[in-house]
DNA sequence: TGAAATCGTTCACTTAAGTTAAGAAATGAA
DNA sequence: TTCATTTCTTAACTTAAGTGAACGATTTCA
C-alpha cells in the first residue's frame, strides 16, 4: 500500500505534488524549502480500490486528505450500509475516533483506487517542529470545513431527495458518474430504489 | 439592549459568570486574573425574545455564545420560513456571513429572553491582547463542534423524521418544551402537519 | 377587553418514499 | 469464456409525508 514515487496511472500533467501544493496555497504560501520539507515527510499512500481503512469498533489515529480518487464514509445499521459522505479531490477527513480515542462507529473505504496524504497527530511533534505553518493551515481548514459542513446540513434539511439530487447533479456531477447508484442513494437519505424511481421521474419531466 | 449588570429573571444560584467560566474550564484553565480581564471586556448582552439578531441578505461580524436562552436560525424559502439549527445554553454560532463578509442567507432570531456573549473578529487584536489563551479555546470549540456537527449530520441523514423526533427527545428533551412546533417540524425536515400526525402516532403506539 | 393573528390539531386527499419481489444488465472471478 | 454475484431498474402494494382546508385554542396587541 505504501508508494515510493508518487505516480498516477493518468497522464494528466498535473503531479500528485502540484496538487498538495496548489490546494495548500489557498490557506498559506510556502517557501521553496518548506515544500521539500514537507515531501520529505513522506506522508502519501496508494490505496486500491476497495481497500477499507477504517473499520467500525476500530481505534485509529489517522487522518486523510484526498490527491486523487474517492473514499467513502458509511455506518451499517440493522445489517445495511448508510453511505454518509464521500471524500474527493482536495478534501480532508479526520475520523471521529481520533480525537477522543473511542473506537470508531463507522467504516472508510475506497470507492476508487487512491492517493492519499496520512498523517496523525502523533507526527504533530515532527511536523510542527519541521513544519510550523501546519498548524495555522490546519486551524484555516478545519474553520472552512466547519462552515461548508454547516451549509450542506442546511440545504440538506430544507430539500426533497429530488431536489438533493439536482443539488448533487449541480454541485458534484462528478459523484453521479463515479460512485455505486445504492451508495449514492443512501447518501441522498432514501433507498436505491427510490432513487431510480426518481430518477425517471425527471428525466419524464424533462422530455414534457 | 445592552445590559451592564448580569442579571437572571429566575433565581437560580448560578450566575452568567459562573456558567461560562464552568464552560470554558472544559477546554482551557483560568487564573482569576484571567477571568477580570475577561469580564472586563463587557461582551454580555440581554437580548429580548423575538428580536431579530440578523436578516437574510445582512452583513454582520458578530459571533454569539449563549449563557442563557435560545436562538433559533431560519431561512425563508418560497415564503416559507426553514429552520435549521437551534441554539441553546453553551452552544456557540458564527454566522457563515462573518468569516467571508458576504450578505448572510438566513435569519437568526431568539426564541426565548436571551443572554448572549457576543464577540467579533474585530476585536480580535484587543482580546488577544489581553487573554492570549483566547485563540487556543476558539480552535479547540470549533473542532468539538466540527465533529459534533458531523455526527449530526450522520444521525439525521441515517433516521426517518419519526426516528428523528424519537433521537430529539432523546437527547435535546428541552428543545421540545421551549420551541413551538411549526419551528421544530422545519427542523425535523417536515411540515407542521407531519410532526402532529408522527406525534400522535408514536402516542398511540405507546399505548398498545 | 375584544378583535385579529398565530398556533396546534385533525381530516380527506394527493404524492412520494419504503417494501418486497423479480428480472435484466454489468461486474468479477475461476 | 462462463458462472456467480452484484447492481440497477421496474412493478405492485404499503406506509408516511405533503397539501389544502377547517376548527378551536392561544397569544398578541390595539
Amino acid at each position: 500500500m505504501v508508494v515510493a514515487h508518487i505516480t498516477d496511472d493518468s497522464n494528466n500533467s498535473k503531479t500528485m505534488q502540484d496538487i498538495l501544493f496548489d490546494f495548500i496555497a489557498k490557506y498559506i504560501s510556502l517557501t521553496e524549502e518548506e515544500k521539500n520539507v514537507l515531501l520529505s515527510l513522506d506522508l502519501f499512500r496508494s490505496v486500491k480500490k476497495g481497500t477499507i481503512l477504517l473499520k467500525e469498533g476500530q481505534k485509529s489515529r489517522d487522518e486523510y486528505f484526498v490527491l486523487k480518487g474517492c473514499l467513502r464514509k458509511y455506518y451499517i445499521i440493522d445489517g445495511e450500509e448508510k453511505t454518509t459522505a464521500f471524500f474527493t479531490e482536495m478534501d480532508a477527513l479526520t475520523p471521529h475516533c481520533v480525537k477522543n480515542n473511542d473506537p470508531s462507529e463507522y467504516f472508510i473505504s475506497c470507492v476508487e483506487n487512491t492517493i492519499l496524504i496520512v498523517t496523525n497527530p502523533d507526527m504533530g511533534v515532527e511536523v510542527n517542529a519541521k513544519f510550523p505553518k501546519f498548524d495555522l493551515m490546519c486551524r484555516l481548514m478545519a474553520e472552512e470545513l466547519l462552515a461548508r459542513q454547516q451549509i450542506n446540513f442546511d440545504e440538506f434539511k430544507t430539500s426533497s431527495p429530488e431536489q438533493r439530487y439536482l443539488n448533487l447533479l449541480q454541485n458534484r456531477p462528478d459523484l453521479i458518474q463515479r460512485v455505486p447508484q445504492h451508495q449514492l442513494s443512501s447518501y441522498l437519505g432514501i433507498k436505491p430504489q427510490s432513487l431510480s424511481r426518481l430518477r425517471a421521474r425527471i428525466l419524464e419531466k424533462s422530455k414534457g
